[in-house]
DNA sequence: ATTAATACTTTAAACGTTTAAAGAAAAATT
DNA sequence: AATTTTTCTTTAAACGTTTAAAGTATTAAT
């Protein structure tokens, strides 16, 4: 069953390719094509049921309609979240998505952009890696449409979709200070990016703020090889001491699960022992004994602008947007009252 | 900075663009290329950093190396973990993925397929969604190679990468007899789906085989719209009565999930007041306060294995291949000893 | 009845590759 | 020295579209 091709519908009505293919891309007015023959066009083209190769369309007009998405992780509820998103809007405008993961990892990040781009995506929307600021610096200066978000490198002059994540962490840490708590835990990731030590500036400008002294056990970097190790660690340090913390921030939802684990382990009641506050959601939460008080951030609408402001850059060309969109607190039953 | 082309290396070098396309493609030895002048080639490409032009290529071979991938729901576990083993395996294979997500709908998924079929994908890997038979057969008959995974229609005659899913509830049940529970209660997806017939199928047998009678009300199927309510209804017509069921088997992890929610708020105790059993595993029950005993599908296996597949159905024609992977057991706390 | 304007259609080059087939140069055989 | 063979290179068509530009009817204006 060969493919039929504008040529099978010209010489089925009898005119030739350029008209066929003027009718079936809407320019029938545009270039005034008579109504009949492009009646005739129209019909022909349903009987065949022509489908068009998207490839050699691509080839002539330099567009592909495909974003290329670069996320962290795709394991992450934040991933999968933000790729749905995506998925959805793109559609809606006429994009597909290209997908890879770069598991964190800088090298990859930079192989799958480059894979990306051969690829002829019209433009990336990633979750730039640690240590990836050199190949997005390459993207940017190579032109491609590119949208960084959740993360970003401030040094960078390039489109991004973001939290005030400093704003955030320092919302969380007053509100555990206004609850009462005097000595309060933050377990982050030891990483070099950006957007998480915002977070821990938050935090520590919210302790100042209210006249706490900061303990420096009270700040906990995990290390990349295993974190579930790591957040037991840290959680030794803040809460099997003399005065040990009265709750404890958690950076990202995945540092909550193990750390809420952790806990379990340590048989430490939440509240009760111990408050907990998380930084975005998590699926595992729902079987917590707890409803978990978590920072939530706005993917549907991330994954949304990211790709609206995406397809204004391949339109019409470079912007740099900083787009901060507003995150919000959603209580649960986790902190002491 | 436009982009090098072969005509550029050509130039830069005085030879024929035929010629750059034998040496850049490895053809060298075979088209006999002068030793000399590949050397050149191949130092004016690395130089001017040549990178092909997938689309111009793809329009001449018919060949895009790329993957279509359809999965269920990008928010299950099997998506995400099929969808990074397959991703890992094609990149292996020098293959791309384009991926979408039918979210369970049958029409969804039609459109997803198609678009990828027009975007000239080499071939297709889907988890076909409910009453998506026609579809799939409507693929089959084109001529795509084709690859399902996790589901599939006993009537038709495609490739796929299954369990046994009879087998699995099976032992699942009869595991459970064997620790000694005389009321089990299944609770399944009021589907058409196969794959969970095959559960349930296998659930009775098992019941049967060990002489056990079996109750209308242990065996529950929960519909579409609002699932969370249902596994309540559920879980009470099961637990709420005279002779309650002393454990519940869960057919998917999303079910597992919403269950051990609602025996929460049961104030019931696993595996004190009910044993329990998932089949398939889910990143949540890290925070239950037990582990969760359940099956566990061969996810990374599955994926590598549908890729080869599809690549040797791609490169070497059509096959039909139905291959039961080997799925286990994983034993936790909650199951009464 | 010309000419000019309008309405409609076709031609042909281009997008960046691949790859038969033909061609040219060099080496080997007569 | 002429011929054949081998080695290396180029030519040119093709993949399936898009789209200026040119062409040809048809209608309107003089």
């Amino acid at each position: 069953m060969r493919k039929v091709l504008l040529k099978n519908i010209a010489e089925h009505v009898g005119v030739s390719i350029a008209l066929v293919s003027y009718v079936l891309n809407g320019k029938a007015e545009e270039k005034q094509v008579g109504k009949e023959a492009a009646e005739k066009i129209r019909a022909a083209a349903a009987e065949l049921n022509y489908q068009p190769n998207h490839i050699a369309k691509s080839l002539k007009t330099r567009k592909t309609y495909t974003i290329g998405l670069v996320v962290a992780d795709i394991k992450y509820r934040f991933s999968t979240g933000i790729t749905s998103a995506i998925e959805a809007e793109a559609k809606k405008k006429g994009y597909n998505v290209i997908f890879g993961s770069s598991n964190e990892n800088a090298e990859k990040f930079n192989e799958l952009t480059n894979v990306l781009v051969n690829r002829q995506v019209d433009g990336l929307i990633v979750v730039p890696s640690e240590d990836s600021q050199d190949q997005i610096a390459l993207l940017q200066n190579s032109g491609v449409p590119l949208v960084l978000i959740d993360r970003y490198f401030p040094e960078l002059n390039t489109n991004c979709i973001v939290l005030d994540n400093f704003k955030a962490a320092y919302e969380i840490t007053s509100y555990l200070i206004r609850q009462g708590h005097a000595r309060i835990g933050f377990v982050n990731l030891e990483t070099t990016l950006h957007h998480l030590h915002e977070r821990s500036r938050g935090y520590k400008q919210a302790l100042a703020d209210h006249g706490i002294e900061f303990s420096p056990h009270w700040l906990q970097k995990i290390g990349v090889n295993d974190r579930a190790k790591g957040v037991e660690t840290a959680l030794n340090q803040m809460l099997k001491r003399e005065a040990p913390c009265d709750a404890v921030f958690f950076a990202t939802d995945t540092l909550s699960i193990m750390g809420l684990k952790t806990m379990n382990g340590m048989n430490l009641k939440v509240p009760d022992d111990v408050s907990v506050i998380s930084f975005d959601e998590a699926e595992a939460f729902d079987l917590f004994y707890c409803s978990v008080t978590h920072w939530r951030q706005p993917l549907e609408e991330m994954g949304k602008i990211a790709v609206k402001t995406l397809i204004d850059v391949i339109k019409h060309g470079k912007t740099y947007k900083q787009i901060t969109l507003e995150s919000s607190f959603v209580a649960g039953k986790s902190c002491r009252e």
